[in-house]
DNA sequence: TAGTGGTCTAGACCACCTC
DNA sequence: AGGTGGTCTAGACCACTAC
């Protein structure tokens, strides 16, 4: 056991109260100079500490008002029904979702002509710097930012589907516009990462320190080639993705958190 | 455009540089001293933004070496192939895995009974605080910590399959162990959550600041109930997981990264 | 107005790495 | 030995929130 530094003590000491009670979800804790006592320590070094806790996403700080021990409040999102053609919605998936949560969802659209990124193209097995197609879309719970989605479209989808590259909404939901058409997406891919936010990221989510955003890249596939591939991203603190495989028959109803 | 402190410009200069190539991947920053004459700035302030870097998992710090743009080398895991039985794979499904994309597995095993958590109880379907076996493992990718994973069964499978509870690895591993047994799995309830580690998460996956993890947690059904329910914390930067829905035969082999 | 956190400085000393 | 980051202090001033 080698000794500590300080301001790590102040962390561990403040983190075991946190954890045992002593400051529950969304409980004040003493102020810095009431720690600089405690701890016989000069404030920027309580400050360290307190830092420390407020990057790991235990604590949040706000001017004026003091440290408070975060809240968690997770939403639920079933990657496995959500788009599911099996099981139709009315509109989008999303909506609905958060409809059936008791919840106010809010969302903004963007429509615009990029250049495929590597990333896209990989996926969407198209030349990176070639045309696509992104509707952007900003979503929000209660006015509470929740998560941004890109979805990218091919060009040579475009003479197929022209309202993919219009502004606006497309009220039926564009998977379903889609398999009007004929484009039906039989399968997906689904990648899922998590890592911390830039700064964009941050500002869109309204995401202060400490917390990652979960980064959810679906590509979807017709029976011939990839149509299209959507990356959400969440705030990591509010969000956990489910899937369902094979025969859960035996699943009873009250796992819900 | 209000006026940014001092630190945030350092940070967002920094950003800015590597993002375009400045500073690469692996590559060492100037030193805080010539930073600090270059802003016109502290030391301590400099610090502040490189703080903000390193706890956004930008770059990393070395006492005596300097800071360095973090590299990110990321392994891919197929949960819809993992453990599958229609595709049985001979051991366990992490060390095929590694093997098969050239690196070197090594894991270490624990079994230890336990009290079921409300979280796992609740999956299990079984009464918190009732009994349970835990097997734990810790697994590492060419010696570095990479995740680990703990098994909860419930008490009244012991009676099936008494092998659980005894220490040390089942070699023709757990899931075929139960199925020779009569306990076949049909069905997986798979949630994902993202989050920053724990301090004990971060010591034993050796995880830097700004690194956060990816929870796995796997609900295993027989046709009547759950039997097992898995909880896997990875590193975050060096995983992505990766699910298959539907028919994807139109996918070709060269998407990955 | 008083109390809170946010920013910034100047300087001291320590611990680690490289030479 | 010299350069790097790591820890810590004491104090100043600013910005925000509460009363």
């Amino acid at each position: 056991m080698s000794k500590q530094p300080k301001y790590q003590q102040v962390a561990d000491a403040l983190r075991r109260e946190i954890d045992n009670g002593t400051y529950g979800p969304g409980a004040r804790l003493p102020s810095e100079a009431e720690l600089a006592t405690r701890f016989e320590a000069s404030r920027n070094t309580v400050r360290s500490g307190l830092n420390l806790l407020v990057s790991q996403g235990l604590i949040t700080s706000s001017q004026g008002l003091g440290y408070e021990v975060r809240k968690h409040e997770v939403f639920e999102l079933n990657a496995s029904r959500f788009e599911n053609l099996q099981f139709p919605q009315n509109g989008d998936a999303y909506s609905t979702d958060v409809t059936n949560a008791g919840r106010r969802p809010h969302q903004t659209f963007r429509v615009e002509l990029a250049t495929t990124s590597e990333q896209i193209a990989q996926r969407l097995e198209v030349e990176a710097g070639s045309r696509s197609v992104l509707r952007f879309c900003h979503r929000f719970v209660d006015d509470v930012p929740w998560s941004t989605q890109a979805t990218h479209y091919p060009d040579w989808l475009l003479q197929k589907a022209p309202r993919l590259a219009e502004p606006g909404d497309i009220a039926e939901g564009t998977t379903r516009y889609l398999a009007g058409l004929g484009v039906e997406q039989v399968g997906y891919a689904d990648e899922i990462a998590t890592r911390m936010p830039t700064p964009e990221e941050a500002r869109l989510l309204e995401i202060g320190p400490g917390v990652p955003v979960m980064l959810w890249t679906r590509t979807g596939y017709t029976a011939d080639r990839p149509v299209r591939c959507t990356v959400t991203t969440f705030r990591g603190d509010l969000n956990r993705m489910n899937y369902e495989i094979g025969d859960l028959s035996a699943r009873n109803e009250n796992e819900a958190q």
